[in-house]
DNA sequence: AAATTTGAGTTATAATATAACAAATCCTCT
DNA sequence: AGAGGATTTGTTATATTATAACTCAAATTT
């Protein structure tokens, strides 16, 4: 099993991307008068620190270790408070949740997943959802929101796996 | 709660596409040479009798009064040959699965998921897919699979739903 | 400070899906 | 037709994901 990837997900320093996250988050709920309380901080840097999308069971254990009750509803509340939010979306196709690439703006993301690694990565993609309203005008159908999640296997995959059939 | 549409989904005689896709599954299983056994055969029909795609477990009482074992495993195994046979689809939003328009073809689908009367439609979708296609190139990745599901509001329910504010 | 709202703790349970093994059925080959 | 092997189904148990309902604590408003 490869483990460990830079490009395809977080360029070079994934320190940077959660700081980041985590300053953005904190701002945009000062903005909007939200409470970023430590559970949702919590679990927002949990899901920062990892570049596989994690299941809500999976975040339980680290919310134990830091004292906090580590009881289903309570990483689901989070979860819901920062999908609300747009900082976290749920892969449908997984059962996992990631940090948004772009928050703020309030979009339903398209998503590359490589089913090797199981990095996971968020787009932005103003050409497919042109595509897509497109068919639904044609349909007479209102859009409320795009679940888009492609699997597949990422570039750093692909050449793991061409160099290890040589 | 509106509960019955005809346009968006199938335009007239329910029961006639029932009756071709089963009449298109049986002929594609004579050819691949697999067995639509009885339980697979019901759970097809169950699924194209609903325009609403079906939770695995909403099977389970039909498949008991027909006289089969209804535990989950059964309904999941043969929900799982159609799919692999590209008879039937799994919409990960919605954790329901639902009949494919055109069989035979390999594909992922896109589907129209009303949140009104729930209905849901899978459209062919070429210029979609070619535009995620070249997402996919840029980002150099290697497509397996494709999830696509659009969640809004049917026509036949917008029209409803703008009478009802009159 | 009292009242109200919001968030978190806690227990229980719902909803969806799979593992593992046994029994039955079907297919192939003699 | 019958033995042997493969496939399918039955059965029991359990895993995984998510929510309901109620209580208590903290924060915000009045
Ligand atoms: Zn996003
Ligand atoms: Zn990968
Ligand atoms: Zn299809
Ligand atoms: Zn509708």
């Amino acid at each position: 099993m490869p483990e460990s990837h830079q490009a395809f997900v977080c360029s070079s320093d994934h320190q940077h991307c959660i700081d980041e996250a985590l300053t953005a988050a904190k701002q945009l709920c000062r903005d909007k008068q939200l409470r970023l309380t430590p559970v949702r901080e919590l679990v927002l840097r949990l899901i920062w620190q990892s570049h596989k999308p994690l299941g809500a069971y999976d975040l339980l254990p680290a919310l134990a270790k830091a004292g906090f009750n580590s009881a289903p509803p309570t990483v689901y509340r989070a979860l819901e408070f920062l999908q609300e939010q747009g900082l976290v979306h749920r892969l449908a196709s997984l059962n996992a949740y990631m940090g948004c690439n772009h928050p703020g703006t309030s979009h339903s993301g398209c998503f590359f997943i490589c089913e090797e690694c199981h990095q996971a990565l968020e787009i932005e993609a103003s050409p497919l959802q042109t595509t897509l309203q497109r068919h639904a005008e044609e349909l007479n159908f209102s859009i409320t929101r795009e679940t888009i999640e492609v699997l597949g296997v990422c570039p750093e995959c692909q050449q793991q796996k061409a160099q290890s059939h040589a």
